[in-house]
DNA sequence: CGGCATAGTGAATCTGATG
DNA sequence: CCATCAGATTCACTATGCC
């Protein structure tokens, strides 16, 4: 229970995997929490009101979001979420402070509450920003569990969630105990998509503790930053509550680069493929052999699976594993299986 | 053809009913993409999207929306739409000069261009701003036309639409007149929500002019400035070509309302099936667990619910969702049952 | 003329390890 | 810092051409 700037300014640099924020954005409530030190002005006008309103509310999410830059590791994440009251002056700083914007989400609500006067369009979405600690950075990013979540068809940046209702809307009292608790499905995907297993999620509004309840089911170790004594209750029991994932149900689709490399010339050593074999694509317009050293010639051409594939089609680039075909008992076969073959057999 | 912040600034006070804007997006790409069939993708290099820093960006900005909201008419609204690279600075620009948000709007694509070096989410949408002149100002919304388009529900601020391509998409001299054309439906609904017949729409970057084409369908008046004269010449022949829809046609322009399509994984973010459950075939030859990214594991194989059915019955395909089964209190039920109960509870 | 295979393309901040 | 090289990576839709 601390507010979430003191609690971050207390933690070290480069310590936490992944941040994710949803802020608070009604500019009304806690007017004060947005004031920056010692700059109220005494506005009766209406439009030097708001605009000072607006100073407030940028100084406290410049604030919060420097803080959350440092404690992030140089691979790590920031994720916010927000309305178009707030999330256009947020997404705007953090750029000016360097992050790097990944991609925005948008979290299309099955179930959004109707406009009831007619007036405008139903606000049917919630906005997310996905970013980096800076251009260039590494960042996780589990592709092929994404892929797998949806179909085997890439994930897109607009995810379908029904609002947070029923049994997993926490009550207190009969009514409900925090007026923006976010699905679990949300941060689910979120962090399924941009943490392993073991790494450190910090929530620095961490209200009625989603992000710690996913968390500890995916088996992510968290932090939760929260100043409201009665939602630190809930959350407490709410987390206490959620079982931790089984670790073989926690294990997803690897990526193949996180495999173990194997080189060509591995193969042609263990024998797995021998010197002399003759190699082709899959409508036979090339054909080459295979050398002791790995290397595969073709006429006067000369070089590696992936260089000469490459070149003979006049290509950028080639996977050589997967171009290039031997004859198995008749059939053709990529040389990757013969990979795939020996990892098997290799791994403990 | 002229520069748009001094062809605005040629226009008298509160002359106009609608701006829509679609302002270059500030992409900040690198090198060549290349796709993995080899294809180099025809990416967005013009002179008109290059800026130096996000300051030079900002004070484009800010500039081009001062003059925007000085000729708007006192119930004037204002239409921007971006990407996540500029939609941010944007919508914290026009806040700042008073604009009054009233809805921000995403257009769902269709057919999005892929990720194809799998680094990032699919970017497969993009981002509307709709703004009224000031708090409080009055301004057109036509609810009953919106609600008509939707079959008699609420329109949502999430519009599906096919990006633009085929017939639509302008060519010159065999290529694309323009990189970033926008689809006409969209502008239909744009105008149609928040003019009426006979009002005044002005495009500050008129480019091929998608607005004025819809504009003279839809009978308002328009207003489109460009300084390119390639796109001028091309925009002229279209409008001159575009002829008052009428009511059939009008039908037509609504995107075909698809089939909802829910992925096995989003059953398992949803808590519906829970990672390590154990599924099975009718005749409990094979029993499979569920894992945490909505794949299946059985013995040494992994795959989704149809991958994993036909690799084990040697067949070339299968429907997982009829072919796995789950213990619904001791009777084995169809996995699809739980799709099935998902539509229902999420559908409007 | 239809069916099917093949090729082309769209606002994209699009690799990572090693030397 | 840069150069080099292994090797991973795509969805929906339209247009064209062949049989």
């Amino acid at each position: 229970m601390d507010d979430c700037i003191a609690a971050m300014a207390s933690l070290p640099d480069a310590c936490v995997d992944m941040v994710f924020a949803d802020p608070p954005y009604n500019l009304q409530l806690g007017g004060d929490l947005f004031r920056p030190e010692g700059g109220r002005v005494d506005a009766v006008d209406n439009d030097w009101d708001k605009f000072d309103t607006f100073a407030a509310y940028d100084a406290f999410t410049s604030a919060w979001l420097a803080e959350a830059r440092r404690i992030l590791k140089p691979s790590g994440t920031l994720w916010v979420i927000g309305s178009y009251h707030n999330i256009f002056r947020v997404g705007s700083r953090l750029q000016d402070q360097g992050f790097w914007i990944l991609n925005d989400i948008v979290w299309r609500k099955a179930n959004p509450m109707p406009n009831f006067k007619g007036t405008r369009f139903t606000n049917a979405h919630e906005t997310l920003i996905w970013a980096a600690k800076g251009e260039g950075a590494r960042y996780t990013f589990n592709y092929r569990a994404m892929k797998s979540l949806n179909d085997e068809l890439q994930m897109r940046s607009d995810w379908s969630f029904p609002i947070c209702g029923g049994q997993e809307r926490l009550k207190r009292g009969g009514t409900k105990a925090h007026p923006t608790q976010k699905p679990e499905a949300l941060l689910y995907r979120i962090m399924l998509a941009s943490t392993n297993p073991g790494d450190i999620v910090l929530d620095p509004f961490f209200g009625t503790g989603t992000t710690g309840a996913v968390a500890r089911r995916l088996n992510r170790r968290w932090i939760g930053i929260e100043r409201d004594a009665t939602y630190c209750d809930v959350a407490r029991e709410r987390i206490e509550a959620a079982l931790p994932l089984d670790e073989s149900a926690i294990t997803t689709m690897q990526s193949p680069k996180s495999q173990p490399r194997v080189a060509f010339g591995t193969l042609v050593e263990t024998g797995a493929i021998k010197p002399g074999t003759q190699v082709f694509d899959t409508k036979r317009r090339w054909i080459a052999t295979v050398r002791a050293d790995g290397s595969l010639s073709h006429a006067e051409a000369l070089g590696s699976i992936h260089k000469l594939g490459a070149q003979l089609q006049g290509a950028p680039s080639c996977n050589g594993w997967t171009f290039w075909h031997y004859d198995a008992g008749g059939t053709a076969k990529p040389i990757d299986t013969l990979r795939q073959t020996y990892i098997l057999a290799t791994e403990p």
